[in-house]
DNA sequence: GGCAACCCGACCCCGGTGGTAGGGTTTGAG
DNA sequence: CTCAAACCCTACCACCGGGGTCGGGTTGCC
């Protein structure tokens, strides 16, 4: 049960979006250097992130990244989903984005729902609290001076 | 970011021996026939169960499986971390299971932990906690009667 | 116009998931 | 005592997605 590379190479390109004044951009080449990345491969991710308008980029020379909202008013649900799709504990879970119908693809007869249903449902539902109640300024702040974060996890 | 069959299979396996009055044994072609899976996968995802003490089986003719404990006393926690080993969201992260400690791997550097650290810790604590609050008890009355159950994730 | 950057599609290797095959070994029933 | 039903185990395999690489194109500041 593992989130992709995908999630942690893009957040972390976030978090370094968001740890500097914010309007000059960042080149993609600069992030990878310091995060020891291979570009090529960041390039397939950020781009991303740029068609779910959580950053901008600006070409050129002297072009490169910036995000496109402050970071107080991203939350990480939006990042995670940008890059990893929509996150189902289970391959046959499509949650229509309202967030309470889960269809389980494998039902072929009626009567009652396949039991898993609700232990996946909780899961679910506990990783998109967890997503949706950190926000991108979090993670810099953590970043930069760790055990300054209450760490506790949302009540 | 998903579960594999493993642990799918092996819940709906647990819920199979929960619903029944329990002295008996049930036989695991039984179970495939009901559940429509293949027998020979069930039995090497049946043995991960016995080996974690959550099952007990008797050989021999007319043998099967049955639950080691009460429905109501297994969490499921126990069960998928049996099924599917440690749950992590990130391939990096090795919780010892005192519960606080989390460890990211590929840090060199001194310093500053991954930035990434206090998300995939908060995530796996939703995890964690949507997991340990369920038991198969619970699991087992959904199956018989959805609707029944108060699907509402834990506070 | 040249170089730095963003863009994009095609391609490739590898490990793990999800099985199958084929054999044991135990034990109740006849 | 024998047979068959069940548990048990190891070895093997196909396919698919993750995790990249390569090579080129397009923009636009200096």
């Amino acid at each position: 049960m593992i989130f992709t590379t995908k999630a942690e190479y893009g957040v972390r390109l976030m978090v370094r979006l968001g740890e500097l004044p914010g309007n000059e951009p960042v080149s993609l080449k600069t992030v990878a250097e310091t995060e020891r990345l291979p570009l090529a491969y960041l390039e397939r991710i950020v781009a991303l992130l740029r068609r779910a308008g959580l950053v901008e980029s600006t070409r050129g020379a002297h072009g490169g990244y910036k995000l496109a909202r402050p970071a107080e008013e991203i939350r990480m649900d939006d990042v995670i989903v940008a890059l990893e799709g929509a996150v189902a504990p289970m391959s046959c879970f499509v949650d229509d984005t309202a967030g309470d119908r889960v269809l389980c693809s494998h039902l072929d007869d009626s009567g009652s729902g396949c039991a898993t249903k609700l232990l996946w449902t909780r899961v679910q539902g506990g990783v998109h609290r967890a997503l949706q109640q950190t926000t991108l300024a979090e993670l810099v702040d953590f970043q930069s001076a760790p055990d300054a974060v209450p760490g506790a996890v949302v009540v």
